[in-house]
RNA sequence: GGGUUGAUAGCUCAAUGGUAGAGCAGUGGCCUUUUAAGCCAUUGGUUCGGGGUUCGACCCCCCGUCAACCCA
């Protein structure tokens, strides 16, 4: 920032009754006339906060307690006089400093005693504990190491506005510990899924965001222009096209864990860019597939939850361990609908038959989406403990291997948890004749959104495979017990401020 | 896109249509093992923005902005 922003910032301060922004500021400038710069390059630091409260030794006595040099942000500030009590909280948590007139001497003190909540100290002392039994650095020296000019939250409270929460993510990650757990948490579920991955021989891959055509799932994308070719692109929708040709190209085990982009409402499940694992795997098929996501979650949960049973936010308990329960997709409908003749019912009776079960359904769609309708609205929210649905009508997909038993399904699996879809998984389609086939009748008109340079790939080849696609997000919501898929996205995405 | 709810001090929240308050944070003072430290004093407001009704609006009405929840 310039030093007229600055000054502009310290005037609109003023008017602004920033009075604390105006108070911290003057702080600043009387450490600058004292030539102490409040924003300094580095800091020995040695410990983290974790690592230092490890190294304290009982039955040993104060003098040789291990010497510490420590940094983070202030967030508690207790002054008695001739000593002080402050904790810092760092990325690893919080520690207490101790800090003491005689000990540091009196004009060190005078201006430790003027430091704001949220300033970031680092400071060097030996370890000690308190008479309550706390681990404690005894400071000898400390610096203040960048003052922070805007006041944190309340530290009782925390912050409770949505929108700031979002939109000033930081000050919620500092003051708010269930949202750091929350999101250390999904740090690590990212970790442990690469680390299973690799461990079974994947390799991890990146694709292009940018692409001519948006293809490998049904959803609207967004569009954007490059200047150089003078043309448009779609920001892609899904990860498929892009694996499958790394199967053509003979990378067997391959994943790719990205951002994708769906041009479409916000909801508590539904953030506009999101986060999917792609994987794909070749001589295996969906029920390959099904092994697979077992183990890896099971792997998840056992790394970094400890448990296999997770409690949601409405109070139901999720049980991922031991065997998942397998049912067709048929069973599943003819048990919700009570009629064993559903599939040969014309259209009308479809929709007569929604009215009585008491399920919204537009009347301009075909049956097969009628009967999806009956799936997600009447069935989808009742498989709360993981339920593999098998063997999906063969319009709902285009990209999966037909059934060779009854060629109206495909060879593939939808895991519900929780009452939503965490991750499809297909015997993929090798068949560049019955891939053109299927794209088409799925294109109707719209030729053009064929990808024809992936019907070319699969032309040179590709070996038969299981393919599935896990939703991050979503797994993440389920394995946190989050309430909304805005809890798990750091900066979820918000209508832009106005600036006028 | 539709409905409902909300926006008040830096933060968390109060306030029958009649002087806008508290806790925390801040400021000044006391306090050398505190744990939301304590005690005394004290500063701080475009009540989201714009219009209207009214003698008088945080409060009632209309429009807008942003957000949350539900629905599509």
């Amino acid at each position: 920032m310039s030093k007229e922003n600055q000054a502009t910032e310290a005037v609109n301060a003023e008017d602004n009754t920033h009075d604390l922004y105006a108070v911290r500021l003057a702080k600043l400038e009387q450490m600058r006339e004292q030539g102490e710069d409040p924003f300094r390059a580095n800091w020995a630091q040695t410990h983290t906060s974790t690592q230092a409260c490890a190294l304290y030794k009982e039955d040993v006595p104060d003098e040789e307690q291990a010497a510490v040099s420590v940094a983070g942000r202030l967030l508690t500030i207790r002054i008695m006089g001739k000593a002080s009590f402050v904790k810092i909280q760092d990325q690893d948590g919080q520690i207490q400093f101790y800090v003491k007139r005689d000990e540091i001497g009196v004009e060190a003190y005078q201006a430790f005693k003027k430091l704001d909540l949220g300033d970031i100290i680092g400071a060097e002392g030996t370890l000690f504990k308190t008479k309550t039994g706390e681990t404690t650095v005894r400071v000898t020296s400390w610096k203040l190491l960048s003052k922070a000019l805007r006041p944190l939250p309340e530290k009782w409270h925390g912050l409770s506005d949505n929108e700031q929460i979002y939109r000033q993510r930081y000050l919620d990650l500092i003051i708010n510990q269930e949202s750091r757990q929350r999101f250390n948490q999904r740090a690590a579920i990212l970790k442990e899924i690469r680390q299973f991955l690799w461990g079974r021989g994947f390799q991890e891959v990146e694709t292009p965001c940018l692409q001519g055509i948006a293809g490998g799932a049904a959803a609207r994308p967004f569009t954007t222009h490059m200047n150089a070719l003078n043309c448009d692109f779609y920001l892609r929708i899904s990860l498929e096209l892009y694996l499958k040709r790394m199967l053509v190209s003979g990378v067997d085990r391959v994943f790719e864990m990205g951002r994708i982009f769906r041009n479409e409402g916000l909801s508590r499940r539904h953030n506009p860019e999101f986060t999917m694992l792609e994987l794909y795997q070749a001589y295996t098929d969906y029920r390959g597939m099904m092994t697979l996501i077992v183990d890896m979650i099971q792997h998840v949960c056992k790394t970094v939850l400890g448990t296999t049973q997770i409690e949601q936010p409405d109070g139901n308990v999720i049980e991922l361990g031991g065997k998942w329960r397998e049912v067709t997709y048929k069973e599943l409908i003819l048990e919700a609908t009570q009629d064993p003749e559903w599939f040969s019912r014309s259209k009308e009776e479809m929709l007569d038959a929604c009215k009585k079960l008491q399920i919204d359904v537009n009347p301009d769609l075909e049956p097969f989406e009628i009967t999806n309708n009956v799936f997600e609205k009447l069935i989808e929210p009742t498989l709360i403990q993981p339920t593999f649905v098998t063997h999906i009508p063969k319009e709902l997909c285009p990209l999966a291997k037909i059934n060779e038993a009854d060629p109206s399904v495909l060879d593939v699996f939808e895991l519900c948890i929780n009452g939503q879809e965490i991750a499809p998984a297909y015997s993929e389609q090798n068949d560049p004749f019955v891939q053109r086939e299927m794209f088409e009748a799925q294109a109707g008109e719209d030729i053009q959104s064929i990808d024809q340079d992936f019907l070319l790939a699969l032309e040179h080849g590709m070996p038969p495979a299981g393919g599935m696609g896990v939703g991050i997000d979503r797994l993440v919501i389920l394995l946190t017990g989050a309430a909304n898929i805005r809890d798990t996205i750091l900066f979820p995405t918000l209508k832009p401020v106005s600036t006028e």
